[in-house]
DNA sequence: GAGTAATCTAATCAAGG
DNA sequence: CCTTGATTAGATTACTC
């Protein structure tokens, strides 16, 4: 019945990427025949097919990115469009038309996924774990989101677009901490771009000089979490990234209170909950529908 | 209108058959 | 080696204040 794309396969898995997913014969079918019904299917149909399938949200949307781009049926940039080929613009209505379709079919607030409002406790992990490292791997991600109870996806699309903003702004030669939440003044920040033993040793950030383990135990028990852990079972306690956010945790905690990172509220309810699986005819109607 | 989360394309990397 | 899932940069869209 684990019959959703395996994660099995590499034992000695590199964490750098997430595992390779492998869709089955049926599931493939599925996923033409929304193709085929429309290309840039909604949040919510991504995630009742992610559902269905037993597979994050984000392969969903990473498979149909691929479709669009390998068959062609990507809608052109605005670039591209007004660039170069005049010619094929006449034949194929751009991004204009393709928006319209899609705002047919519902509004954006049903198409995008919420918008996700992340807490200054949150954000405040982010920014201090962007500053040791930028581009964090799979592993590193997931180990975020943990500790932030934010999906792992959302943590990926943060440091992206901090990322971008980073560089956009990085014309001047002053690097801002612009993205720390309204609060007076992050102390810390300034120095915090050393290494992570050296940040995971400061005394200000160790409360008490051991435990951690269980924290992260906790954590890496949650179901919304099982896949890693089964997928990287050496991945636990060995990682100076996961200590340093497990420090991150205990610090922001305390300094802002035990409910600021509301470890208690899976992230799943942040977003519109969705039923059981689809039976079949579920789908069929799902497919219909779109 | 600014800030920023989410989405997109295009190019590329890399795992699996 | 080829196919295809995952990642990235950069641009854009859309939500919230």
């Amino acid at each position: 019945m684990e019959d959703q794309a395996d994660v099995g396969g590499c034992s000695t898995a590199k964490t750098s990427r997430r595992q390779k997913t492998v869709w089955q014969a049926k599931q493939k079918e599925v996923l033409l025949s929304v193709f085929a019904k429309t290309p840039y299917p909604s949040f919510r149909t991504r995630q009742e097919l992610a559902r269905e399938f037993g597979v994050p949200e984000s392969s969903i949307r990473v498979w149909f990115q691929n479709r669009r781009n390998r068959t062609g049926m990507s809608r052109k940039t605005s670039k591209q469009t007004t660039a170069g080929s005049s010619h094929e613009a006449s034949q194929q209505p751009p991004e204009k038309l393709v928006a319209r379709v899609q705002q047919a079919r519902g509004p954006p607030s049903e198409r995008r996924r919420p918008r996700t409002r992340l807490s200054p406790a949150q954000i405040s992990m982010l920014v201090q774990a962007f500053e040791i490292s930028p581009s964090p791997d799979y592993a590193t991600r997931v180990q975020l989101a943990l500790s932030t109870g934010l999906p792992e996806d959302t943590v990926h699309i943060w440091f992206q677009n901090r990322k971008a903003r980073q560089k956009g702004r990085a014309g001047g030669s002053t690097a801002k901490g612009e993205d720390l939440p309204a609060s007076p003044g992050p102390e810390r920040a300034p120095g915090a771009s050393c290494c992570i033993e050296q940040e995971a040793s400061r005394d200000s950030l160790l409360t008490s000089g051991s435990a951690g383990g269980q924290c992260a135990e906790a954590l890496m028990s949650r179901p919304e979490l099982t896949f890693f852990t089964e997928a990287y079972p050496e991945s636990s306690n060995s990682c100076p990234v996961q200590l340093f956010l497990e420090q991150l945790v205990r610090t922001v905690e305390e300094e802002q209170g035990p409910a600021a990172l509301d470890p208690d509220v899976p992230w799943e309810q942040i977003e519109p909950t969705l039923e059981a699986p689809l039976t079949e005819e579920e789908y069929q109607a799902l497919l219909d529908d779109i």
